[in-house]
DNA sequence: CCTTGACCTTCCAGTTGCGGGAAGCCCTAT
DNA sequence: ATAGGGCTTCCCGCAACTGGAAGGTCAAGG
């Protein structure tokens, strides 16, 4: 296969895929011409690095992964460990985003939207927040 | 007020302050020795962009805030799209990682984390989701 | 045989919002 | 005179790509 039908199958951009390749992720093989030539294992492993960056695993988590994944030895509570990482990573992301959009609302909420100057969110970003 | 000095009054490093610098957000004035010197104005822009920042909004919304906030003749009807406008945002990130948790949740619950090679989260990353 | 167009290659620059560190000037205290 | 702290500019680097330029390759059509 080249990079154009692998992209198509494994839902990622052929210039990703070259970047995967640059960052030693994967490494397809060169046709004469030198094209890329990209077997199914490839394409496994590319399918598999879409959908663990889908899931918000950093590069680095994903090249750990990927080890793992082809490590016949490996012991799932190292998969577990990491999972249960990047999981602790969302939760910390998801509270400050929440933090952030309690606080936002609030102002939101305090704006007339009219016409007028007096806003309330921008006294409030002005301000020391309450609490402080 | 030196860097130093607005760094510590406004809670931002003073890297920070020559890069908004740098991108036109304040503009200090300097003394003889080529020192930036900061006005009350500037330590009240800083807190205030420091505070927007804070909530989330780009450098190009806080610029556009700072506008505003410069602006007697304002609408605060502007004021309030433009932060309506990052609560979608906020919103839709957070809907993102939401989905991102539910998904790897359940990965990381069904596996046993021991030393043995089976895990479900390895096997979830290498097939397509269940419902495609 | 030549051209067109799709595909592929490499390389370089830009994105966001800074942080690190080098090289060097300024100012004060000893 | 020298040591220290603060200040300056400058340039590189981060994550994870994306866009674009310049050019090689290949199959089809005139």
């Amino acid at each position: 296969m080249n990079i154009g039908e692998v992209s198509q199958a494994a839902g990622l951009p052929a210039k990703t895929i070259r970047y995967y390749e640059d960052i030693g992720l994967i490494t397809p093989l060169r046709d004469a011409n030198g094209y890329r030539r990209f077997a199914q294992t490839h394409l496994h492993k590319l399918a598999f690095l879409a959908r663990a960056r889908g899931l918000g695993f950093s590069i680095e988590q994903c090249r750990t992964l990927l080890a793992l994944y082809e490590d016949r030895a490996r012991a799932s509570a190292d998969v577990k460990a990491l999972a249960e990482t990047h999981l602790a990573e969302i939760d910390a992301k998801m509270a400050e985003l929440a933090e952030m959009r309690r606080v936002l609302a609030d102002l939101v909420h305090a704006c007339a939207g009219d016409h007028r100057p007096d806003c309330p969110i921008l006294l409030g970003l002005s301000q020391p927040a309450k609490g402080d």
